[in-house]
DNA sequence: TATCTTCACTAAACCGGTTTGCTAAACCGG
DNA sequence: CCGGTTTAGCAAACCGGTTTAGTGAAGATA
């Protein structure tokens, strides 16, 4: 008897009453068909009881849990130290709260998503940054939860919202190239698993593709040790940045996939007493809201982080609501390149050479 | 059968395997019971239908769900807004992880945080800036959810993780009074509805509370008029300050209860062209990661975010999981001012006077 | 007056698992 | 060869609701 206030069951409520449990079901979900009187009657005995339907057998037997999961492939405590993620989950949540869904964060318990989805109660999910590599869409799709992929390889059968993560990074290297640079670092994101290989197709990956297009139209390689990779966080672009200092390497400006990370790049530049931009320019990407108010200001690439979010769950309730799995949509949303403070000429450089570029 | 790939149930697994439901059953949860080959077998019939148990069908018989919710008086796009509370989710997370438990975020669906609570299953709740005017406390402990309170005003009988809201205000105040400023305003975060009274005993009444105290200390009030609250994000700061502006507000410093809205309350300033700190000092509070990277880099109050999230789930985990609700804990986390580049002495005040407080 | 509806409510089946109590066969020592 | 213990597995009860198929009484219709 030391259980803690113990919980009235439905069947004590009818009990009391002196009806049926199906009375008092009926009693909350179709008054209608009760005679005015017991409808209240038994309400009231619900309501001095302190009665509250248990949210999992009512699910177990509705069938539906009205709850959306957010997928991530590492630990959230992680994944949340990246203010794209508050963005990006402000733009889930709007939308789900807007059509009455609860939201389910998912990572890796004890490093296994499989088992993590697998004891997850939702009736969709919202994947964010899972590459293909990663068996548990194959898991997830088996146990038929409808799945939209965000940032990630895109499968045909599920829908997907992506952006232009080639044409905004081709972007943020063509503004640097038109500013006279030639030598530059890379900073990306690293993959989920350091094990992992990093997927081909991955945002990484397409963004690379970008920056090195750009600078292979004015015949200049970006080599494999011009790229480094770290966690997205203010950290890891410390790290990352610090990393290729001690290499050796002495880029003119340097790219990096993540604004966080574009951060602390800045911070261990400053820290190396260069200035920015004047010793070197810093791109960073995804154009969070704190990106206009550092210092420098940073110019980054934009990206619509809260539609993502938003959007991304317009797709799954879709599927979720209609069971129409039929055709499943595919997004592609735009970026572009916001021009701030923390880019300028290559230092050196006789001015004429660059006309034209400047701001 | 339109259904989308019927989802295998127990029976289907136990038919095919030849066996019973209590087998298949056993083969997961105690293969000890079972022969090893017997195990094995009705596995692999598990592995080739693609077989899960149903999560929800396993909270209900084994009453838990191994989930924790995140309670939030507000809706989540609101609250994901202020890196705050990304800082705070990481602290949470990383702790529910450890110990495996997922994350379930609770906000008020259709504006009514009953319902979305009366819907969520969950083991236990850690709640975050309740007043105690919200009558879902009762209502959580009701249905017998344990609950820890976190930034409210704590109860008792329920766990509470707080910090020195007033000790690190009058921290901040102090510092102000030592750079010679008398006239200052103040923005603090408004109430989770706008028509709740201010809830004397919450967080921006402690905060208030603290500023005052200092400034009594020199003989110096600030009056109601000088103070403004507003939503806790960028732009809540931008159209606080500008707010007061308008009201022909000429303050000499500004003391912010959050830095999201400190450092829009900077960019407003900057707008009406105006120098931090020359013209103006800004003091902000929780020093979130970014704190130290804005243009100034901002001096604030530093309050240790993630322990809070993390302690929190300490506290709701030992009663959760040991059943012992006798003893709830009662945390008081330390605060600290942090002073970077955002303040400074009084325009206009002779250099002696504040000799001594100058950095 | 006999039959047909409608009304207000209920008993039982069901959702998909876990757990308890039991049985039949195999094993084991004397 | 016999009683006692283990072992391997099953049937049924249970978790806490919802839903289906009915039931008896009152009211309506012919």
């Amino acid at each position: 008897m030391e259980q803690r206030t113990i919980r009235p069951r439905i069947a004590d409520v009818a009990r009391e009453a002196g009806v049926s449990k199906t009375a008092v079901s009926f009693a909350f979900n179709s008054p209608d068909r009760l005679a005015p009187e017991t409808a209240v009657r038994i309400r009231d005995v619900a309501e001095q009881l302190g009665y509250t339907p248990h949210p999992v057998a009512r699910m177990l037997t509705q069938r539906q849990t009205l709850t959306i999961g957010v997928l991530t492939p590492q630990a959230l405590s992680v994944i949340f130290s990246n203010p794209f993620f508050g963005a990006f989950s402000e733009g889930v949540a709007g939308a789900a709260e807007e059509s009455g869904y609860g939201l389910h964060f998912i990572s890796p318990l004890h490093g296994s998503l499989a088992s993590a989805m697998s004891r997850a109660t939702v009736d969709g999910v919202v994947a964010i940054g899972l590459s293909d590599d990663h068996p548990e869409v194959e898991q997830i799709r088996r146990a038929g939860v409808p799945i939209v992929l965000v940032d990630s390889t895109a499968l045909p059968e599920h829908g997907s919202v992506e952006i232009d993560d080639v044409g905004g990074a081709r972007a943020a290297a063509e503004h640097l190239i038109g500013l006279g640079h030639r030598d530059v670092l890379v900073i990306g994101v690293e993959p989920p698993a350091p094990s992992l290989a990093m997927d081909p197709d991955g945002v990484t990956s397409r963004r690379l593709r970008g920056y090195r297009e750009a600078f292979a139209a004015v015949g200049v390689e970006i080599p494999d040790e011009r790229v480094v990779v770290g966690p997205a966080s203010i950290e890891g672009g410390i790290a990352a940045l610090n990393g290729a200092w001690e290499d050796g390497v002495r880029p003119t400006a340097v790219l990096v996939m993540s604004d966080a990370m574009a951060i602390g790049a800045m911070r261990a530049l400053r820290d190396l007493r260069l200035t920015i931009p004047g010793d070197v320019s810093v791109v960073g990407f995804d154009d969070i809201d704190l990106a206009p108010h550092v210092d420098p200001p940073l110019t980054t690439v934009h990206q619509p982080i809260r539609r993502k979010g938003a959007e991304a769950v317009r797709l799954l309730l879709a599927v979720v609501q209609r069971r129409d799995q039929a055709n499943p949509e595919h997004l592609r949303l735009e970026t572009r390149l916001i021009v701030r403070g923390s880019t300028g000429p290559v230092p050196g450089q006789r001015h004429e050479e660059v006309a034209g570029v400047h701001h």
